[in-house]
DNA sequence: TCAGGTCAACTGGTCTAACCACTATACCTG
DNA sequence: CAGGTATAGTGGTTAGACCAGTTGACCTGA
């Protein structure tokens, strides 16, 4: 963790109400993920220029909202939020059929490539090109299968965000989980890789342009074919 | 206020987390009312038996769940219940916008209602019209709202269990415990039961003629128009 | 060699006692 | 009687010390 992100707090309000607000700044922008722990108590509170029993209060507000776990001995963690710990431990437990996950992915993706395609910005663009490129430059360099498979999560991932939805977002990542836990990747059927390239491009192109329409039969297009490469693989 | 209320706290646990027990207690007790005033910080720390940092530290938890509302230079008081559930319902609309949800149900339940229309079978409508007539004998004996809710999320249930993805019913289990934890219902809007019921009528028609289109055609106006009473709600 | 216990270092938990800052009010002063 | 001012009461903050739970390194003895 970036020791820079901690600067000193500054003057007016109360200090435990503006460190907890700054704590949460960094939650929502990921700066701090679920499971990171947070510098110790006296560490910190020298960062940020206040005492310790302040501090202890912020953290304290931030605890009751379940923001973060405080384990004595252990330190401070950040804490999965709620949803997606409920999601998770209820979903991960049973099989699934194949044909559910994907029947379900296309009815999330497909509204998600629609709204990402309505809100896109600078930003937007920029975040998707980015995990665009990350992905096709492995691709290129016949990186292995994990990381592509990594990558290819994070590309749908920027998709979901750029829509702007958390709780598609937050349910989008849980399956998600369950996809890479449950089953191997499709993409090591011969050609699937460079299809999944194409799809992925159709899909950045139309979000770009503004067209929702073509965002959505794009997705559309993309989770029919991995579902058909998936059941292939299912087969074999 | 009683002064022997304040008992010294005794030893096992947390300080913080034992005290803001304690006046979680008094309050669904009622020993503390709304608008009342809490004993100053040094005092209550010593009727506490707990240094005042500490006592500090329960109370910004207690705060920070909407249960207290401090006042620099006048004191610890008691929120007010309305008041509270604006605030919580507030943080979940922060967190989450009730645009955002409802976007997320009618991306869930529209595609339900038309798999559902497609599954149907004897077993499934013995299950929807189940549902469907403990909801409107109860909305017909002017049930408690309570009551209503939870028979109106059992009915959609039924909608999804028919449905027959898992994925699909656990994601809407959980967006069903927001709504319900987060907000108020949207039924009692003058009005409201009578169109919902109406609605859910056109729903359940749909689905045992076997006909998605339709089907899914009114799921999509059931939840715009309860979106629309919600955002009334918001508003007010 | 390895099983067991011990200890040290690191973490949060609590306390004391003092001072700062905000708010309301009683009380002067003109 | 209007206005400002002093004061008492409230929460806000600090410092440094010590207590308590957790972990892992390390020593000891079989």
């Amino acid at each position: 963790m970036a020791t820079n992100l901690w600067e000193p707090i500054r003057p007016p309000g109360s200090l435990a109400a503006r460190i907890a607000a700054r704590v949460e700044d960094m939650l929502t922008q990921e700066q701090l993920k679920p499971g990171d722990q947070l510098p110790p108590e006296r560490e910190l509170a020298a960062m940020l220029g206040v005492s310790r029993p302040s501090l202890r209060e912020a953290i304290r507000s931030l605890a009751a909202r379940g923001r973060l776990v405080v384990r004595h001995g252990q330190g401070v963690f950040v804490e999965e939020p709620a949803l997606t710990k409920r999601l998770t431990s209820s979903m991960v437990s049973d099989e699934h059929s194949v044909d559910e996950l994907y029947a379900m992915r296309e009815v999330l993706e497909v509204p998600a490539a629609g709204w990402a395609a309505k809100n896109i910005d600078e930003a937007g663009i920029e975040r998707l090109k980015q995990a665009y490129d990350l992905l096709t430059e492995a691709g290129a360099r016949n990186a292995d299968w994990d990381e592509l498979q990594r990558l290819d999560a994070s590309f749908h991932e920027a998709v979901v965000r750029v829509a702007g939805n958390r709780f598609l977002l937050r349910t989008l990542g849980v399956l998600n989980e369950i996809m890479v836990a449950g089953m191997e990747t499709t993409l090591r059927h011969p050609g699937r890789l460079a299809q999944s390239a194409r799809e992925h491009a159709a899909i950045l192109n139309a979000i770009q342009d503004g067209d929702s329409r073509a965002a959505r039969a794009a997705a559309r297009a993309h989770i029919r074919s991995a579902h058909a490469a998936a059941l292939r693989y299912v087969e074999s």
